[in-house]
DNA sequence: ACCTGAACACCGTTCAAGT
DNA sequence: ACCTGAACACCGTTCAAGT
């Protein structure tokens, strides 16, 4: 009967829930990545048992795809987008583009989900705000469906790959750059059997110099450009 | 080089190989999904001890990308295409999306390793073979990375997606086939949200009694025709 | 109801010892 | 050089026991 609330308080610090221990599971992921992510590991920041935490989240899988969700919903956020479609296009490719710049596992999490159809609530919610976008662009009926995951797959495979850039780079030393790493790899290219690589060799020094938001960007256009090419209705005869 | 050599032929049935190896394991993976490739149920099924395997090989990320590796050259095998470049193109797309439906492991797999940038040698060629299409098409230099890379995340990822379909559709038994399931995922799609989910709910009925091949050559088309749609040189203005 | 933490059934990997 | 297989240092997960 003493202070504000009378309810018995917790005597720890804090009580346990999915909420923080998604969290903690970010900051573990982002500290030491995929590997980092251990019950062990996870309920030493919580303070607990390993066993405490199967009363929040039923195994393993469920608990990571929690923390991609986490990080997904708060990269594209609310559908807010103004301007035209395209802009809004961009505005969740970008989004994406720079959560997986910021935590290195979430593109592999993230494709290695799709790729096995397990979508939590983040794919459905990625799918509809780049379809409702692609209606609006006027694209046929017949494409929506294709137009959206071609997307998808794109946006996912792109920002997966700059990450990985940008953490190789790292992984250099801190003092090496993005650039000086790009640099690297198409030098390597260019080292390869003119008679078996020669397209990637002479794509080689594309890499050099270029921005790699730029370069996303750019592919994103690309497949606007492509689903703007399309015949106004009835694309898929049969 | 079979046994007719008279060398001292070895008393084991035969001799531990690195190709040996990642024939098992393909099996293994076949059979059992990547839970099921061990080193221990390796080494069984080799009639050997776990310790023999690091003699072939390095490690466990190591034998997966060897695996990945087998599985896809024997796909896209040579790359003596004939017809159009966009025949080419296709020929190399329909390899993969065969080759992730007859392995589901497969594309899970190639997705995690491209986002992480374990490209390994199956990456570049097919970077490689499909990048000379996309040049032999006309397409300005300046997007020839860009086209390159957008192809291929689509093909690795639309091919997953489909053949998770079918490893779906098998599990809810050996009667259920694709048509079936694929009702079942657009029944549920249709009882999403109305305000949340309009376009996924419109997008519904288009994946009921459509030919996943068909629809996924249908996303390689989307891809060329934007490529096609491109001005003819120097898109990257800076 | 929630938490504890020892215990279980596995892993990948190593390494002395064999041939 | 290649193989053996016990041993090591981990895992995810469970579960009796506590509060």
């Amino acid at each position: 009967m003493t202070t504000t609330g009378q309810r018995r308080s917790p005597r720890r610090t804090e009580a346990l829930s999915r909420e923080r221990i998604v969290g903690a599971s970010v900051e573990l992921l982002d500290a030491a990545g995929e590997g980092g992510l251990t019950f062990r590991a996870l309920s030493e920041r919580l303070a607990t048992g390993p066993g405490a935490i199967y009363h929040h989240v039923a195994n393993k899988d469920e608990l990571l795809g929690a923390a991609v969700e986490a990080v997904v919903i708060e990269a594209v956020g609310a559908p807010g987008a103004q301007g035209t479609p395209e802009d809004a296009i961009r505005a969740v490719a970008t989004g994406l583009f720079d959560a997986a710049d910021a935590h290195p596992w979430l593109a592999p999490q993230l494709a290695g989900r799709i790729a096995r159809s397990q979508w939590g609530t983040v794919v459905p919610r990625l799918f509809e705000s780049l379809g409702r976008q692609i209606r609006a662009l006027g694209a046929p009926e017949g494409a929506w469906f294709t137009a959206t995951s071609a997307l998808l797959h794109y946006i996912l495979g792109a920002a997966g790959q700059n990450a990985t850039n940008t953490e190789k780079a790292h992984a250099l030393g801190p003092d090496t750059d993005r650039a000086e790493f790009l640099d690297a790899v198409s030098t390597a290219w260019e080292r390869l059997d003119p008679d078996d690589y020669p397209f990637t060799r002479a794509v080689a020094d594309q890499m050099r110099g270029h921005d790699d938001r730029e370069q996303f960007l750019a592919g994103v256009d690309l497949m606007l450009a492509g689903i703007a090419s399309l015949p106004p209705s009835g694309g898929t005869a049969t």
